[in-house]
DNA sequence: CCGGAGTATGCACACAGTGCAAAATGCACA
DNA sequence: TGTGCATTTTGCACTGTGTGCATACTCCGG
């Protein structure tokens, strides 16, 4: 790794950060592009070297929660069922809810500010977790990816996923806990089902 | 309804039908404003009384899809059981974008042409979607529209649509009706299996 | 024919985003 | 240490979206 590209990353982060505090504290439209350029030190030009648009700044700073489950599917891969992976990946998930508070409370405040950026993370969310989560299906499945089964159980899966996150900002984590057990419940039924059907699927 | 009013509305669908002829001509991006005006016969600012942004004039043209479903729930409401009406609509469906193909390939090209337009296209369809829904599912089920049960059911309803209409613009209308048929069996089943765990549900 | 509500338009402006060219920076090598 | 080169930063000018404000127009009822 270069010195400069990490430089260059440190930038970034660094402004994706004093602009994610400016929208949280003023709500993102009534933040310049030129004011979040000077809080970080760098020109205005400079900032659109570093992002394309002001969105993508807003949006920089919300990609890590997906990591985690990133590491614990790639880690765990095919040694035991996906529900489990998925299981034990969510007590992982609550406990980093639990010690970011502030954070998630800074970004609830950013969606609250504009619905469309919230809509906009929700949809990378839901991209992000169905392609983590497809090749893990399939092989279950013993299909193809991009087989329409294994794309009409993902797709339950991710909507699933996104009835609870929408709702997960407004509860405590221990309920979140119950809910996604409930939720994955309801998966696991529909997946030994589609199991059991399997022969006879078409097209 | 006013004179007014009607006319109002009649320049409105007049301004977004010219707007997506000229989104698909050349894209969304390289049409202006000024251009979209100037071919619907107003000046640019009076553009801006009848939509809030360009976006909104490309997506006012998109907003018909739904109106079927719309139309079949509120008629046959509690009737019968909410999956029978789902497949009757979805024969209605079919049938409709059979009949408006140069219509569907020109919001193809459209989507094709600036895929966050797309995806909120995608994402209003999902909300529109969810809230038709909700009622009837929580009826069947005997639960408050609110509660987590209902919520998480229509949010794998919504997830198998999503998956659906995802892949439609690329089959044949025929393949797709199987592909519904085939998801709303195993919606049937999920919706069998949460009325059966019931009495189970906590929080 | 007139007054007023609702609508269209022009004008000025704030802000996002881009192309271009000059200036600054920092790394490698003599 | 100094010099040359590639990368990065910055200023400037410009296009395009969206808004506030003031003015002109249209059409309705009295």
């Amino acid at each position: 790794m270069d010195l400069r590209s990490r430089r260059r990353l440190q930038v970034r982060r660094d402004v994706a950060e004093k602009a994610a505090r400016l929208f949280a504290e003023r709500g993102y439209e009534h933040v310049t592009v030129a004011e979040i350029a000077a809080a970080a030190g760098i020109s205005r030009r400079t900032f659109f070297t570093h992002f394309a648009s002001k969105e993508e700044a807003a949006l920089a700073s919300a990609a890590d929660v997906l990591e985690s489950l990133q590491r614990s599917l790639s880690a765990k891969k095919s040694e035991i069922s996906f529900t489990s992976v998925v299981r034990d990946n969510v007590s992982e998930l609550i406990a980093w809810l639990e010690h970011h508070a502030e954070l998630l409370e800074q970004r609830r405040r950013i969606a609250l500010s504009n619905p469309d950026l919230a809509a906009k993370v929700a949809a990378a969310r839901t991209q992000a977790e169905r392609d983590m989560v497809t090749p893990h299906l399939a092989a279950e499945l013993g299909l193809p990816p991009d087989h329409h089964t294994v794309m009409r159980v993902v797709g339950a899966f991710t909507g699933l996923g996104d009835v609870l996150m929408s709702r997960a900002p407004d509860l405590l984590p221990a309920d979140v806990a119950t809910l996604a057990d409930e939720a994955l419940d309801l998966f696991e039924a529909l997946l030994l089902r589609v199991k059991q059907t399997l022969p006879g699927t078409s097209i």
